[in-house]
DNA sequence: AACCATGTTCGACGAACATCGAAATAGATA
DNA sequence: TATCTATTTCGATGTTCGTCGAACATGGTT
């Protein structure tokens, strides 16, 4: 016995009952993930691979933050052949929160542009 | 020369224009400063000491909650007699962010009815 | 002058967080 | 099989956060 990693974790997302608004105000609250809904709000519909992020972190930093993005219900990964693609869970925040994404990326527009 | 404090610092509040929406979401991302806000914007136009709110944590813990809601621009203070009196920025907030503290509001009610 | 009420600052604590580099995993390609 | 690519997990580091108790400041009351 040797390793006891746990490799690959089966990928757990909250249904969007459960979606919690303080952990969802909390994973916004970074200019990182931010980044990353705003990255994937852009285009619609647009899903991506991790590694296409316009994003100044290391791999692992990033990774790091899928994962607290992934456990507020905010994104949605999938695996694929050898990436892990991201969606934004544009329809759950709707119906958990409506106006909520909207708003908030709207206003992140508004202070990116002073 | 023995005491160096600063006691009664002059309430610095930011500028409608200087508020910053990561500020005002890692500010609404904890729950007794929702209560805080959300008790101000239960009554239109609400004003209300420090010590009348409805949350469970010591006097030194909400200060300090205070402390970032005001820095962050969400409520405003005002020295008064004895007391100090808090409001809800609600339209500096609405000219910042159009719909972002409703919108939250909202939602926290929502999560709160299940 | 003592006391009380209100709310703050200070200093400490453990928990959570953002970050990184190194190692690991898995599949595609050479 | 060795290697490359994509991404994660692990472990460590330094920082920020939420919390508290104790002390302090201010002003009204006794």
């Amino acid at each position: 016995m040797s390793r006891t990693r746990n490799p690959r974790a089966p990928l757990a997302h909250p249904a969007t009952a459960e979606i919690d608004l303080f952990h969802v105000l909390h994973a916004l609250a970074d200019p990182t993930r931010m980044t990353v809904v705003r990255t994937l709000a852009a285009e619609p519909g647009g899903e991506r691979p991790c590694g296409t992020f316009p994003v100044d972190v290391a791999p692992s930093t990033l990774s790091h933050h899928f994962k607290v993005l992934r456990e507020s219900g905010l994104i949605r990964q999938r695996e694929e052949v050898n990436r892990r693609i991201t969606t934004l869970r544009t329809a759950d925040l709707e119906e958990r929160f409506p106006g909520l994404l909207a708003t908030v990326l709207t206003a992140y527009g508004r202070s990116v542009a002073e």
